[in-house]
DNA sequence: ATTATATACTTAGTAATACAAAGTACTTGT
DNA sequence: ACAAGTACTTTGTATTACTAAGTATATAAT
């Protein structure tokens, strides 16, 4: 299954920035329950590996999508970073997520043989 | 635009060498003729420079998913290398196929809030 | 006849990303 | 005390889409 696993790794390129920003619209998160949720909601297809999600999450920052703060930590004196999305972040996210469903039904004209679907 | 160009360019990724087997189903074609059917049935969605093709061909060759012969040029002067599909790339595109609409299936889970849809 | 455009394939270099692997550090369960 | 889970960081690797340039022939325009 050497293949499929390069072409999977592939095909959820630019995909997991939008899936991360979607996360982040409703509620700020911090790392592991970005990674805990995308499991959970996404039937274990997206199981991301720390070194995978915290370089997406620098990356968004860097874009200005989202913001970070560290929390004071009370009870708890594990710091957690936590993850909001800004006002661009959220207009990106709307704009990724036409993009990415016009990617997908152009391809599937293809795969369908030219037909709409 | 420069942002989404990044996302659409990094979206597109392992999609295209499905789209090219796609295209190499029912029919030999060689490298132009690829470029223009993917244009034309994407809604130009899909509309690769010669650099990005032949590469992808070269990729699935080596694959063994595709195999190339150059045409005797008989009437017409200009030496054509035309692409078929193998046994192996048939079954590689079927698995493809499934692979591609299972991730986006999952991912749309998330984009819809944890929807079926 | 010369120029431009289209066809047709090739190659080198760049930017970007998902992942593996390892490391640091604290907390909880046994 | 030890293992396992939580939480964040960093380095290195493989892969890919794209730009750009190059080679070459054929056809259309001036």
């Amino acid at each position: 299954m050497f293949l499929n696993d390069k072409y999977e790794t592939q095909m959820k390129k630019g995909v997991l920035d939008m899936l991360v920003l979607k996360l982040l619209e409703n509620e700020e998160k911090y790392g592991y329950q970005i990674i805990s949720e995308l499991k959970e909601k996404s039937g274990e297809r997206f199981t991301l590996k720390e070194g995978t999600l915290y370089p997406i999450l620098y990356r968004l920052e860097d874009e200005q999508l989202v913001v970070s703060k560290w929390s004071e930590p009370e009870g708890k004196k594990v710091p957690r970073k936590y993850y909001g999305i800004t006002q661009i972040g959220k207009q990106e996210l709307l704009e990724l997520e036409t993009l990415w469903r016009d990617i997908y039904h152009n391809a599937a004209k293809i795969m369908e043989g030219s037909q709409d679907e």
